[in-house]
DNA sequence: TTGTACGCGTTATCAT
DNA sequence: ATGATAACGCGTACAA
């Protein structure tokens, strides 16, 4: 058997050195004096090692600069030290905050997040799925998945599973929740407290979960005022789905309508700031003549003309605690950290109906 | 030896089932009988196949539902389908758009993007570049980076390198150009052309190269308007860093100072919003005290109040072609495509001097 | 404690 | 054209 050992024929080396000087695993072994089994069991912590080899493998490790390759790890070990991150939008204004928190706190762990997105399509969404569990992450946050609960709870079967935007309770899967009704209750609220009551609200995308919490919100402010006698005028109401162009067309259609308001309430920011240049473009000034309120305090809302008062939605702290969360669910722990409680933040866009001018009262 | 194979402890499988109905590409072969090797042949379009085993094969495939391995694929060819993206935050509102276009065009043609964030710091940039290799992806998009152009140059010698935000030629690199100048020029001739002389101008962040070519387009306007003999008052340059609150703390300073103007040009939509609410604090009207015009044309600018006047920076195209670009890299084909000349989009807070007030006139 | 041997799922090389 | 077989780089039972 020997026959062929002759060595006269020395192979050559099949990759041609691409990404940098590879140094691999064996080949740290081979200069700390050790087998690569104990390499590995070094870097993962796992089993016990003597001082002297691991001094020798430390220094090998850095010497030669050896990082462990992610790809081989994922093949050999199972984990590939990557979460996937389903989000609607991979530009959206309001998520971003979210992403960084998770970008952040997961990388401080050493896990890399894969941003998808969904784009608001159950079937999309679904696909996402596929792909990153075809790619072995090793667990998977959903934001606002439009996916049915009974698909992610299936899916946390296979793997720790984050979802924020919905109230679900299943083994495997932990469930972040943001208290949107107490949030728009917050908001009617501080509206009515100022005096208004022909308050208009511009309602979120029906299919969105949150958007339905919002309008519960502002309908138990009335409630709560008047002991459940109150209730807002159904005309008051309008459909808007969470862009900036659907606020406007909102106004528009209650202004043509004729029926008189002196405040608004919009789901969202985004619809907020549609609604403002809609009441500008009819000669409306906000707080002047429509004291406006929006919902999730984005970036931007603070730098409006005139600064919105809005409901701070804590997106960056999502991220960090779905990031916290999955970390907890991959390490067999139970989360149980929950959201902080949603806070108005009062600016410039909401005044006393005292202080308004007539124009927009009834 | 059949001593031991009572079949009294039955192996348990090692993978415990998790992501699914694990189909493996040597099943597809077993079921089809051919070779694991000519599976993969099929799979990759490598050398021919006989229509029949294609037939088989396909067939096996489809019936047991299998999904190629993009770890496993990693690990033996060295691909791994997904590209690097390197930006400066996952949430900026200027990218996001860039973001969606590289996600869109790299996913149809089968890749995956890898989101990192540089953070505007060559330190962290150059972390981030060497997670990715580490991961090896196959090439690696850097939007706006930090690092020097060596550092990119020679990152380009062991992958395909697309970047944006800086003329730089190299082998295996491409370089995506957006005309910073003529578009920063275009603005401030718009507001020439309206009758202002007295045009205030809010510089970037310094560090950003993109910032000193929208200065010198600013310049530039001034020169072509009187042959060079004219240029703007030093006073009139205020620093920003792009973002809103250095554009509200820009035009204070300018009122301070007391220096009049009756137009302000900011280097980015999030200064010129900035700029709007500080003037608004100061009780100065965009556009019948000031005209204000922006640069990238967000999403948000045609929905403020009033309506930004803004440089149109295409994102999402700019995403569309680092992408396209990306994929000729890959297929060692040389990109050719260029991105298209700024363009000006004129909204409702420019208006000729001679409709101003007096207010903002000097 | 440490080393050996094998497996992870695929691609690439070398025969045929 | 097709099939064995050897990598790819690492984790991990199992043996020592």
């Amino acid at each position: 058997m020997a026959l062929n050992r002759t060595d006269s024929k020395p192979r050559r080396v099949r990759r041609t050195g691409r990404s940098g000087g590879k140094v691999t695993l064996e080949m740290v072994a081979q200069a700390a004096g050790v087998s690569a089994a104990s390499v590995s069991r070094i870097l993962n912590g796992t089993a016990s090692v003597s001082a002297d080899k691991r001094a020798a493998v430390d220094e090998a490790i850095a010497r030669l600069g050896f990082v462990p390759n992610p790809v081989a790890r994922g093949l050999a070990g199972g984990r590939t030290l990557s979460i996937g991150v389903i989000t609607q939008a991979i530009d959206s204004p309001f998520y971003g905050g979210a992403l960084r928190g998770l970008e952040e706190h997961l990388g401080a762990a050493g896990y890399s997040p894969l941003f998808v997105s969904g784009q608001w399509d159950a079937t999309r969404e679904q696909a996402c799925i596929e792909a990153l569990c075809s790619r072995r992450v090793d667990g998977i946050i959903v934001l606002s998945g439009r996916s049915s609960d009974a698909a992610l709870a299936r899916l946390a079967r296979d793997l720790p599973v984050v979802v924020t935007g919905r109230a679900l309770k299943a083994p495997g899967l932990y469930a972040l929740h943001f208290d949107d009704r107490s949030g728009a209750q917050l908001a009617t609220q501080h509206l009515l407290d100022l005096g208004h009551r022909d308050i208009a609200f511009i309602a979120g995308d029906p299919k969105h979960p949150d958007a339905a919490e919002r309008l519960r919100g502002y309908r138990a402010a009335f409630a709560a005022l008047s002991s459940g006698a109150l209730t807002p005028d159904p005309a008051l109401v309008l459909q808007g789905d969470f862009t900036e162009a659907s606020g406007s067309a909102a106004i528009e259609r209650l202004l043509d309508a004729g029926r008189g308001f002196s405040a608004v309430f919009a789901a969202n920011d985004q619809m907020a700031f549609g609604a403002a240049l809609a009441l500008h473009r009819r000669g409306l000034h906000v707080p002047h003549d429509v004291s406006l309120v929006g919902f999730d305090d984005l970036a931007s809302a603070s730098f409006t003309v005139p600064p919105l008062t809005t409901v701070h939605h804590p997106v960056y702290e999502l991220g960090q605690s779905a990031a916290q969360a999955m970390l907890q669910l991959l390490a067999g722990e139970t989360p149980t950290l929950a959201l902080s409680e949603p806070r108005l933040v009062v600016r410039e866009s909401s005044v006393a109906l005292a202080a308004q001018g007539p124009r927009g009262r009834r």
